[in-house]
DNA sequence: GATCGGCGCCAC
DNA sequence: AAACGTGGCGCCGATC
């Protein structure tokens, strides 16, 4: 099996999640969306009264004239970038001068509240269909090989933030049936460990190691920060880059880059040497074949180079989970549809337990190293082995593959089993 | 009214 | 001058 037969095996799988949809809880929706326009409303009102006048919040350029014109804060003095056409007016911006002026920190959060209502409260709940589903298209045409959602995007809904969380309370089961998410654990780091050999790292996967949580206990920064440095170090982030995301000193940055190639050497080998077979192939390779040709690589333009190497590392990695995951598609639609096309030539009643079928199972999401289910709730159990041993054993690598299963009725409050 | 580049930000 | 990678989408301002 290549990475083309892949694909063409997805497509039907793919069509089914169009159609089956996801169903969503739009009254919920309605009233969360509700709530946090009175407090958009509130916000408005305190920030234009603290700057003297209205303006279109909405506009970064309106709002970098406010800041770095009016009231006269320092864009260079603080670092904040220039754009190319104002100063930047980004969230890690406006962080850094949080302190110069009361009406920041609320600009942040009428940005955090607007985002939430413009992007998911309130689009959300117009795309639904008759029964409360929402359909959301498949692509597989990224240059990774990942798929990406859209009409919606069902892949950026908010998780991070407790209020953005929320959201993912809309996303619900249909009474009688259970949310099912599956999620692969470390996935790249993994694949990185794999590809490069490198024994500190397997070995650390074998023991059953959680990787990102060691850095985000050695750095005291919660798990998703650690995944940044991970995956920022492991993909060629700078010593500036890292400063930046963490806040810290450019030379405890580098200190934390050169300490994680000491702790696993031979990911720095694979680095090297991948970047070099890149350059004299003019192409990189995903585990099942699939190439992307990096033309930058010949540039002799520094940063385009530079650019090119890192997407030389990124794209064997991304490219190759993205692989496993389908696989694993493929494979637990088969078994699904193999034990019921058994069932019904046998004609049995499909009352055992032990029996699945279409309509016990439905593949609904797939947010690049998760599946989400939605389940019969007497069939749990049996379908999470399945999705378990599917996910975990359809591709074999030097380290164990492990998958965190959740079950709940929403997408918010799914329980570890 | 549609389209586009820029900015900004959500997720993995 | 840049400064981990992969996406989609909302809003603005310019343009047609
Ligand atoms: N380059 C890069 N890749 C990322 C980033 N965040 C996530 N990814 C990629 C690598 C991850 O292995 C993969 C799946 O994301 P997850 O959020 O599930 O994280 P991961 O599987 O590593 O850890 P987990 O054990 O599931 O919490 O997506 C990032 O900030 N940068
Ligand atoms: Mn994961
Ligand atoms: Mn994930």
């Amino acid at each position: 099996m290549n990475s083309y037969q892949i694909d063409e095996k997805l497509k039907p799988i793919l069509n089914q999640m169009h159609q089956t949809g996801v169903k969503l809880n739009v009254d919920f929706l309605n009233n969360f969306s509700q709530k946090i326009g009175l407090k958009i409303l509130k916000l408005e009102s305190e920030i234009y009264n603290a700057v003297g006048h209205k303006f279109n919040l909405n506009s970064p350029s309106q709002l970098a004239k406010v800041l770095y014109e009016e009231l006269k804060i320092k864009p260079g003095q603080s670092g904040i970038k220039r754009k190319k056409t104002h100063h930047s007016t980004s969230a890690e911006s406006l962080g850094k001068i949080e302190k110069l002026h009361p009406s920041i920190k609320q600009i942040l959060k009428y940005r955090e509240l607007a985002k939430l209502k413009n992007t998911y409260l309130d689009p959300l709940p117009k795309l639904v269909d008759q029964n409360s589903r929402l359909h959301t298209t498949y692509m597989v045409d990224t240059s990774t090989g990942r798929l990406s959602s859209k009409n919606p995007n069902l892949q950026n809904i908010p998780i991070r933030t407790d209020i953005g969380k929320e959201i993912r309370k809309a996303f619900v089961a249909e009474n009688g049936y259970k949310l099912l998410a599956a999620d692969y654990s470390q996935i790249e780091l993994r694949i990185a460990a794999h590809f490069s050999g490198d024994k500190t790292m397997i070995d650390a996967f074998k023991e059953g190691k959680d990787i990102h949580r060691t850095t985000a206990e050695e750095l005291g920064v919660d798990r998703r920060t650690a995944k940044t440095v991970n995956f920022g170090i492991l993909y060629g982030v700078s010593s500036y880059g890292l400063s930046e995301s963490l806040r810290i000193p450019p030379e405890d940055a580098q200190a934390l880059i050169d300490k994680y190639f000491l702790t696993f050497p031979k990911l720095a080998k694979y680095i090297q040497e991948t970047i070099q077979k890149a350059q004299s192939n003019g192409y990189v390779e995903t585990l099942y074949g699939r190439r992307r040709y990096i033309p930058e690589l010949q540039s002799p333009i520094e940063r385009l180079r530079k650019f090119g190497e890192r997407v030389a590392i990124n794209t064997p990695i991304q490219g190759t989970a993205a692989e496993i995951i389908k696989l694993a598609m493929i494979e637990i639609s088969r078994k699904v549809f193999s034990i019921e096309k058994l069932v019904s030539s046998i004609d049995i009643q499909n009352t055992s337990h032990k029996i699945l079928d279409t309509d016990s199972v439905k593949l609904i999401l797939q947010i690049h190293d998760e599946l989400v289910f939605e389940v019969k709730e007497e069939k749990i159990k049996e379908v999470a082995e399945i999705v378990r041993d599917s996910m975990e054993n359809v591709v074999k690598l030097s380290v164990p593959i492990i998958v965190d299963l959740r079950v709940g009725k929403n997408w918010r409050e799914i329980e570890s089993i």
